[in-house]
DNA sequence: ATATACAATGAAATCGGTATCAAAAAATTT
DNA sequence: AAATTTTTTGATACCGATTTCATTGTATAT
């Protein structure tokens, strides 16, 4: 009743509202909880009094008990990236229309803090993990086997038995290429992504399939490496330009990629596209604004996040089901033409 | 030891740890939270078979009784927005550093969902919470009281005694647009924010302040609202210039309106900086790839997540300070001069 | 050798819910 | 009215850690 007591604001609990409503705790939680049975009279009563001394369930008691957290753990590479950007934002949407909420961790494409965030969030018992995994992890593994309901996101996984959302990007790829050929572009270049990340490998693959099928031979003087970061890509882009056999084309693997080499393009005064045509892998919001505007391979990156949320909730609310639970769920990408790409060139040999 | 019985893998506790070292789950609990005494022997052995049976805490049990759950709440508009994507991120990093999870939540502008993310992160008994908050909600107030440690970010609350970490929009505001008129704008545009939101009063009263100070009378008509997003953006950016009094400059409220306005005006056709200047708050990292490139206010996102986690780290960990826990942190954006706001033009009348 | 201090240890309480179970009360059947 | 079933209820065990406390054993002081 003193004020100064009052002060100290000590958390409600189930039993207080039962002590302050005559009854014992378990006759709260059935009220709260409506299981078992309880009397009209005696139901109204814990409900009035809980609002009144607003009384509001410890759910981390309530998941020691019940083994379920209602959080489900999502570990990208970098929350910085656009595409990961719209993913998250599917994932969150979809995920707090269930009552979920969302462990966020960003690994920079370190395996040794993928690892580490596996083993907090296996340690926080999530109810499911959302993974756009580095490569084989054995932790992961582990994960897999002990049922933990997990969805592969981006980046296929080799032997991992659960399920794979990704995207066709070695279509993607070729498609873009095969684009380039097709307005008659022979030395195209390309900047790949990190070297050892699924997701490089397969628009390589793309890449080289194009070529390949349009009989031109690889030259490795068109190849270079980038880390999906800008800063380095600006740095290839500038590589490439030094060669002596010039390239007419480029493809460049991802978002932050493109602006880094836009950005040498520009540093070296080098016109898009009668210059060099350009088509990216990843289509930015600002691709239109560019002049000419970019060309682009465009992912159904929120799709993909509220795809992958609505399958874990699946799998987290029907554990039952083994068998469709290692399935592959691949989307299209499309190509998206602009300006950057010019139009037909004329071959200077042949 | 039957091939099926392993099969089900059950989780290991410390118990279990306890019993396969032949000492008490006490001992255990001391040997690996070093605290109390044991002998150098049975802690080694404890150690050693941790290890060995793979035994990982539960957190969530150790949260019941420590009441300290190593998360962070952070609730946000939107993540999709580049600058709450740098802030985020920059939260992250420390978090991580120290330790700490982030349970992140997207409002969308929506004093529902607000209510509703606050109430849930209260249940999860949080350390900590980071809010870009939509406006003045009693449950927030009611949280601060209840002494849950809390940075407001960005945006700043009235009324609320904690630590609050903003931009200085006016003062940005007021910059970007005195650029405009000392190159010989008279006719300054705006598109604002969401109406309610503290930010976009803020920058609006930069805008009017720069404008007055030059004396020149504020015009109705070259005032829009939008709501912070790219379509309605370009929706407004057509009425403005459609207005019979032309303008020669226009001012942005933030970076995805920044796309809207841009496409708006390509539709049209109209040349920047010959027909319309144009400034933006927010600097995106696509500005310089423009043509030209794009003068705009540049707000230090990321380091504002970084000093956010710190501050609310600090508070975290020496509750004993209470006056130091009412502060305001601005910090000061920055107007970086490129080229959409052209020359100093000639003034049609005077 | 005896008293005292201190390190090492296990038993048990606790955190705040959920879920089981048996006892008490009410409603139904005979 | 007695017997039986059903509903309502509170006591209690439990989840898996942390932490207190009393006890045992060992080392030091007297």
């Amino acid at each position: 009743m003193i004020q100064e007591i009052k002060k100290i604001k000590k958390k409600v609990r189930l039993e207080d509202v039962g002590t302050e409503a005559g009854v014992s705790k378990s006759a709260v939680a059935r009220a709260l909880g409506n299981y078992g049975s309880v009397s009209e009279e005696v139901r109204k009563r814990v409900l009035d009094t809980a609002k009144k001394i607003g009384y509001e369930p410890d759910q981390i008691a309530r998941s020691l008990k019940t083994k379920s957290t209602n959080t489900i753990g999502v570990i990208i590479s970098d929350i910085t990236t656009c595409f990961f950007t719209s993913v998250v934002r599917g994932i969150a949407d979809v995920a707090s229309q269930s009552g979920y909420d969302l462990v966020l961790c960003n690994t920079d494409e370190d395996p040794e803090k993928e690892n580490k965030f596996l083993r907090v969030l296996a340690s926080r018992n999530i109810d499911g993990l959302i993974i756009s995994a580095s490569g084989k992890n054995t932790y992961l593994k582990k994960l897999v086997r002990a049922g933990l309901p997990i969805i592969l996101l981006d980046r296929r996984v080799e032997g991992l038995e659960t399920t794979q959302l990704v995207v066709d990007n070695e279509g993607g790829a070729y498609e873009a290429v095969t684009h380039l050929i097709t307005l008659g572009h022979r030395r195209v270049g390309i900047i790949n992504g990190l070297a050892n990340i699924q997701t490089t490998v397969e628009r390589f693959n793309g890449y080289k399939k194009a070529l390949q099928d349009n009989h031109i031979r690889l030259d490795p003087q068109l190849i270079k490496y980038g880390d999906f970061k800008m800063a380095k890509a600006k740095e290839v882009t500038k590589e490439l330009l030094d060669i002596k056999n010039p390239l007419s084309a480029l493809f460049i693997s991802n978002e932050a990629m493109i602006t880094g080499a836009l950005l040498a393009l520009r540093e070296r005064n080098i016109n898009i596209p009668e210059q060099i045509a350009i088509v990216g892998f990843d289509d930015p919001v600002w691709g239109p604004l560019l002049d000419p505007p970019l060309t682009a391979v465009s992912q159904p990156a929120y799709p993909m996040g509220t795809m992958a949320c609505q399958t874990l909730l699946q799998k987290i609310n029907e554990p039952g089901r083994e068998r469709r639970s290692f399935e592959e769920l691949v989307l299209k990408p499309k190509l998206i033409v602009r300006g950057s790409c010019g139009k037909k060139i004329s071959l200077p040999q042949n």
